[in-house]
DNA sequence: CAACAGAATATTGTTGACAATCTGTCCGGC
DNA sequence: GCCGGACAGATTGTCAACAATATTCTGTTG
């Protein structure tokens, strides 16, 4: 098969994963690349023609996709990239807000002291990244920051963050439309900072405070512009 | 097309409604029904032929029943009726709390005097049965008060009721293995009184707290049999 | 008798074709 | 000129057959 000739994994084969793997991912970073936009149909036999297989497999990933509420299915009709409206958008940074504060709040509880030692790191390096106005390295090391907390958390919530992730991928939906105003770096790494003093004190409801508090910005920010 | 001729619902026929969905809800039934076991397989073949139908809408049913978590998927082997683990069920029991103390929270902050005056009165009628000694019918009474919750709540967090229901699910997929021990109705309604209080009161956290806590009862009475 | 190799079987993965349904357009009547 | 029905095209829904993979059984060998 041939995904997409520019941007094909590097595990071009490999019979053991299923095609409808590789077609979910494609479709998935096609969707969130912004090459099909929100509200257009996914058209089954032109992308399975377009992919090089048959129409099951995509149909099935579009399946797939909707449970990570990227898709929306309208019987007889086909299946459209999810059109977050703005109320939409607002519930789903609150409820992603809340399971935030629930990891952060586990992690309090029971992170181990290898873990809150390389939050700690992840906030001094986030720090020095924004004295040497490193934008583009903050944003990018944020990620990596908040998958920690996630990924820590894993054990005893994997089905929160698995939510936690996947309504990530759900606000880039929203992101290109109206464009976020960026946050003040010192601001939110302050927020940070607040976080993981709380999770080092085991203060878990102050970490899940902290936490939630920090991922509300972004639902504030959207507000701004409203 | 026949799903099973002894559990074959109200509307038998009616073409607008798409096979996969009737195989879906076929599937569901069965599966919370204990038709098929926890852990067991999903025979796509047998499946078909039993309802009647291709493998295709039975395959596209399983696949949306994984956005439910109730079966979990492994390739080239087969879709499998998802077998809670006890860290699982915990976790779940967590989350599910999380989710309903959010939605009070929000009915706590915008519910209209409509919704409020009906909990209230659910609470009355509820402590009626229990003065009647009417197991039955206060048990399914309880789906009602929570339901109306979960439905008030749906304007400003539909995606946290969805979550919540489908959780709702996926609970009982735990509910024969390790039968909970019944709830004092007593207890269990004083609970539904103080969240209804504070609904009342339009305290918005003292909702979210009794809310959670009343749902994580559940958990502490699973904890309670190991 | 245990362990392994290989065949036989069962089951899922994928495909292309056909049926049902929806959407948009064109034509005729009012 | 506008409305409604019928027709045509496009698209999804369903199906049965074929291919790939996993599992089970069996016979042989050490």
């Amino acid at each position: 098969m041939e995904i997409d000739q520019d941007t094909r994994h590097t595990t071009t084969f490999k019979r053991q994963r299923p095609l409808v793997l590789e077609v979910r991912d494609e479709l998935e970073r096609m969707i969130l690349h912004g090459d099909i936009a929100p509200g257009e149909r996914l058209n089954e036999y032109a992308l399975a023609e377009q992919l090089g297989v048959s129409r099951a497999p995509v149909r099935e990933a579009a399946r797939s996709l909707e449970r990570e509420g990227l898709v929306t299915t309208v019987a007889n009709e086909g299946v459209y990239v999810r059109k977050l409206s703005m109320t939409d958008a607002l519930q789903l940074y609150d409820l992603r807000a809340l399971l935030a504060g629930h990891l952060c709040a586990i992690v309090a509880q029971s992170g181990t002291p290898q873990i809150k030692a390389a939050l700690q790191a992840d906030v001094d390096l986030m720090n020095d990244m924004i004295a040497h106005n490193d934008e583009p390295s903050y944003f990018e090391y944020n990620l990596v920051f908040h998958d920690r907390i996630a990924d820590a958390a894993a054990d005893d919530a994997g089905r929160a963050r698995d939510l936690y992730v996947a309504m990530g991928k759900e606000v880039r939906l929203m992101r290109r439309r109206a464009l976020n105003g960026l946050p003040s770096l010192t601001h939110s790494n302050a927020e940070h900072g607040d976080i993981v003093a709380a999770i080092l004190a085991g203060d878990v409801e102050g970490a899940r405070k902290t936490g939630a508090h920090h991922h509300e910005n972004g639902k504030k920010r959207l507000l701004d512009r409203l």
